[in-house]
This record gives C-alpha cells, structure tokens and sequence, in this order.
DNA sequence: TAACAGGGACGTA
DNA sequence: TACGTCCCTGTT
C-alpha cells in the first residue's frame, strides 16, 4: 500500500462541487464519501473539500505538475468579481452564487472531443458518452490505491475506424466529427501544438476548420483548454440571459480579457444556481 | 406510447 | 440568412 501524500490549501474561490456542475469538464465526479475524482489525459486525482479547505490527494510533483495549473491556483478570481459593475445587479448576483467556479486548464484534444459531443446534447449524456469513449478507446490504469479507471484516447486512436464507430458509445451523428477531426489530427493538417501557441483570434479560427467545430465550440475548446479568458461561447442559455439582461449587448469593452469568466459565472447561475433557491 | 428537447453544425437554397 | 437534417436518450 503506497502512502497518500496531500497538499492542503487554502482559497475563497474554490468550490469543487460548483467547479464540477458548471459543465466545462466531464471526467469529474462526487464519489460515495462525498469526496472528487477528476481525470485528466491519463491522470487521477481525488479531493476534498471542508469550506474553503481543500485537500488534493497527489504527490508534491504531480501538484507541482500538473494540478496547480489545472485548477489555475496561481490566479486570483476575486480580482474578476471586483471588476463588476456594481450597478449590475444580475451580475453580481450571479457571481455571488458562483464564486466558487474557476476555468480550467485542460488537455486541448480532450477538449475538442468533449465539445464536439456535446452540441445537441445534454451535461449528463456527455459524460456518459466521454466514459464509453474511454472505457473503448482508452487506456486501463491503476492507481496507487488501486482504483481503476481509463485514460482519454488520443487522436490516434481512431484513426482508420469506420466514420461511423463511435456511435456504439452513443455519439450519434458526432461520430463523424470525432473521427474526421481525429484524423486531421493524427495526420498533421490540424497541429495542436501550434493552436496552443497561438493567440485567441488564431487559435479560434484554426479549429474552426475542424469538422464538426463550429463557433460556439471553437470558443468552449479556447476557453477551457486554451485558457483564453476573452473567449465568450454563447450557447442558447447564455443566449437567453443576455437578450434578458443585456439588451444593449454584453459589456464586452468593460470586462476585456474576462469575459470567460463572467460567462461561466452567467451559466451557472443559469442553469445551477437558480435551482438552489 | 409517442413526441420532444437537450450547452450546434453542416449542407443546400 | 434561413431552415431542414443529423442520432441518441431521458423526460413528459
């Protein structure tokens, strides 16, 4: 039996159960204990939070690695709240309901898979297909504690399969999405690690060429791979509020170089927050 | 039982 | 720019 080392610490903003509904990531789930799982490419992690305690269950090097950067501890999201206008009633509100949710950095090809499924779809039906999907294509792995799970697969392997494969993991129509893209991929037209270096407006315009990638999309794989915090994916709940509450448009001026973030506030208020009370 | 909609995008007009 | 179509499944 490996020893578990934890890193423990400390933030206001940081609320892994709001983190986990706030649909930017699906291989993130509540466990029995009340505890999280989240996966990341072939990586594990489990923690926990008590208030504004949170205990991660890694070594200091995978912290140090990777999930530091993963959960973007180095960022202060306060400082996004503070540029509120405070005449803006809704979006103080719904900032103060989601304070706790943060962006992500996660893998880029997980990313475009994630958001290639989930147009017409719902958070649940995502999650279920991005298990069936892994639980085929990817990896099994083992952790310390002898917890199984399976990595996320790579471009490559899906490479040479039937454009129509994925739909025994309930992809459907976005079949064809993953495999073309997968392929694009696999055989260099599309290079990640060139969108990764790009700035926003490049990047964005680079997976657009994606099969199946569209704007919205585009904007979600910028957003929560990418890290590109003026990227502002409106989906039809986003949509909803801002005719509601911006009929003079999104204050996109104002808020430059976070508008991610305050859409992320929105949606979740709107579609979790709301629910509350 | 039978619609229906759920965090869109593509192809065609 | 507009509209039908794509596939699956939980919900009503």
């Amino acid at each position: 039996m490996g020893r578990v080392s934890v890193i423990r610490i400390e933030n206001d903003n940081f609320n892994i159960r709001q983190i986990c509904d706030s649909g930017q990531c699906f291989r993130m789930k509540e466990l029995q204990d009340g505890s999280y799982e989240v996966i990341s490419r072939d990586r594990y992690l489990r923690l926990r939070q008590e208030g504004r305690k949170i205990s991660f269950y890694c070594s200091r090097e995978e912290w140090e690695e990777i999930w530091f950067d993963y959960f973007d501890l180095g960022t202060n999201y306060q400082a996004f709240i503070s540029r509120i206008n405070p005449r803006d009633s809704y979006l103080l509100n719904a900032a103060g309901q989601a304070e706790g949710v943060r962006i992500l950095k996660q893998d880029l090809w997980e990313m475009i898979v994630s958001f290639l499924i989930s147009q017409q779809n719902n958070i649940k039906r995502i999650r279920h297909c991005i298990e069936l999907l892994c639980e085929k294509y990817g990896d099994p792995c083992l952790t310390e504690e002898g917890v199984r799970y399976f990595s996320f697969p790579g471009p490559e392997r899906f490479v040479g399969i039937p454009q129509d494969e994925l739909m025994s993991c309930n992809l459907g129509y976005r079949s064809k999405y993953v495999v073309l893209t997968a392929q694009a991929v696999a055989d260099g037209q599309v290079d990640l690690a060139k969108i990764a270096s790009y700035p926003h407006w490049r990047a964005k315009k680079e997976l657009l060429r994606c099969f199946g990638v569209g704007e919205k999309v585009a904007e979600c794989i910028c957003l929560f791979a990418l890290h590109h915090l003026d990227a502002f994916p409106v989906d039809t709940h986003i949509r909803q509020a801002l005719d509601r509450h911006y009929k003079r448009g999104f204050p996109h001026r104002r808020y430059k170089d976070c508008q991610g973030v305050l859409q992320q506030y929105i949606f979740y208020h709107e579609l979790v927050g709301k629910k509350d009370k």
